[in-house]
DNA sequence: CTGTTAGCGCATTCAA
DNA sequence: TTGAATGCGCTAACAG
């Protein structure tokens, strides 16, 4: 492959001058300009970008640290970074974590061994001390779906309160007083957070909360299967269930079925995340939108912006979640839902 | 961050000396290595991949091109490819080719730019003529799920023609005979052979091929709902219908509903792929699976084998789908099924 | 506007 | 077994 050197005696300039139009830095006649423009035509000249690298101290990688690829989340995530980065001409390197520190750790020190510019991280395990103890080393991070004090500038958030609120009230709204709850992991943040929202939802409608009909899942199917199986074998009755996951909500349809429920019209369910799969679910899931992707993009904005200098308008740090109407929750019973709140429950 | 040179001066020896030590290439004295590792140690030393890229020639990365990242067979793929070669402490970057023919191309040099020392490539649009122009070139590439003439040892298939008997053979052992289809967009050669399987199942159970029971789909849900609208507009009766890829399943299923057929007794169904998604689905989709993770893992085994030079065992190019269970297809009309295969359709 | 020069951090000859 | 010297391809002062 063609390099600098080779363009240079090509077109007759120096090495500098061939830097200078690949970089448009510094004034170029455009005289030589065109010369050298087409010795690297002639020549099909790529710029080594490891060499690139090197002289200017800048990998143009950014990191990214996920749970795992193959969840739909973080698939999403991944690719809502990719095509920001990409269009900047950076490149995007990812490792896993797998909910586990040590992991997560060693994926952390691979990426920055690597000399990433800058990092992106969903970590699930480590704390935020390890964050802020982070916060000063060279290499820059920023945070999704976690929000550390003193750090508040670099994380990219899910208003997740305000989600749970919404999946709750949107079941009220319809009519259900008997609301069972499927949370996900305890210690985890946005799983209490859903769960906070859930109960002012009730508390707002003035529902007593029930401490029995919630039950402490783990964000999978196989937990929201065994779910619904202990909240049905309470025999305390409900009529719809709030899961803290998409996933947990396929769970429960299933385990719903095998007790001999009939879909949505004996129990109404309602998920979290507006994952591909909530749509394949029958009934169609109705669920609370989780903008993954764009909040990955708005973190990559923020590398272009911060480490790159790229000029970027804004950064948004918060975001909204939405309700996402399907299927899979009408009012109790047949009965007809009170629809004050139809149209602006988003609002 | 150190440099090998800080090293060099603090533990007294010459920046070769460093080197060695770092690669174990060459002899150097248990006295000399202990000061080294010693000096290494108190100063934290990484070393940097970048300049050491540039010295070998040698980015230790391994590009990746797939049509998506979220879709769960590439998300899948792309995890047993990272998990493979960060064992091995390569790197992975990707890039999106959207089956496009552009973006495909665009995709590829992008990545060769960036230097990668290795491809590995699931592109959809592309033709083969072009991966044979480029089989001499610079940066060596395997190629996962197609298989081209003079570049076979470079290919990782699945033997997507079994796939299709299997999955056709499977509602034949039931007992069915009226068998509709619904394939994968014409041109592909992945759907070609399914569909080449499906008929073969048919021609050898005795069942005379009917075209107007086959419907030409897209791979998307979308797909397989106007695919069964279709096929049931036709009033030519079928109790089965295979779908050569899941998500057509899915579409399949929603729209059987929307018709009031009750699955899966008025109308079975099987998929092929087995992605995350079949579980969930009700009824349980049975499927055809693909092991793509497993094929992603083993086109980076040939990359550390052939361009990285290390001791793998064995590569296997071919790769055979298998039928998974599940209860998405019965016996039609409750008749008791053929069962003379069942248990070793796989065989 | 253009050319010269000196590194970036490391691997790798070649001598010693 | 060790060290000195050279170069990977490019950027970035500094001169001119």
């Amino acid at each position: 492959m063609a390099t600098i050197y080779e363009v240079s005696k090509r077109a007759g300039v120096s090495l500098a001058t061939v830097s200078r139009v690949m970089n448009d830095s510094g004034r170029v006649s455009d005289k030589t300009r065109a010369k050298v423009l087409a010795a690297m035509d002639e020549l099909n000249y790529r710029p080594n970008f490891i060499a690139q690298s090197l002289a200017t101290n800048r990998s143009n990688c950014v990191g990214v640290l996920v749970p795992e690829v193959s969840g739909p989340v973080f698939a999403a995530m991944l690719e809502g970074i990719e095509a920001e980065l990409r269009e900047a001409g950076k490149f995007t390197i990812f490792a896993t974590g797998h909910t586990d520190p040590d992991k997560e750790l060693e994926g952390i020190r691979f990426l920055i061994g690597r000399r990433c510019d800058a990092l992106i991280l969903h970590i699930e395990s480590l704390d935020d001390d390890f964050l802020l103890s982070q916060k000063n080393d060279s290499t820059p991070f920023v945070i999704i779906n976690r929000e550390v004090e003193g750090l508040k500038d670099r994380c990219f958030t899910l208003d997740n309160e305000h989600g749970g609120y919404l999946a709750t009230r949107y079941l009220v709204d319809q009519g259900h007083r008997d609301i069972a709850y499927v949370s996900g992991p305890t210690g985890w943040r946005d799983a209490e957070d859903r769960f906070v929202g859930h109960k002012r939802a009730l508390e707002e409608a003035g529902i007593r909360f029930d401490e029995r009909l919630c039950y402490t899942g783990d964000y999978h199917e196989e937990g929201g299967s065994r779910a619904l199986d202990a909240l049905l074998s309470l025999d305390i009755p409900f009529t719809a269930v709030v899961c803290a996951n998409d996933e947990m909500a396929a769970g429960a349809m299933a385990s719903a079925r095998s007790h001999d429920l009939v879909l949505p019209d004996d129990l109404s369910i309602v998920g979290f995340d507006n994952v591909p799969l909530a749509r394949y679910l029958h009934p169609k899931l109705s669920t609370v939108n989780y903008p993954v992707a764009d909040m990955g993009a708005m973190a990559a904005r923020w590398v272009l912006k911060n480490v790159y200098n790229r000029r970027i308008d804004s950064v948004d740090h918060h975001f909204k979640p939405t309700l996402v109407e399907r299927t899979s929750a009408v009012a109790p019973f047949g009965r007809s839902a009170d629809v004050r709140a139809r149209g602006d429950i988003n609002g």
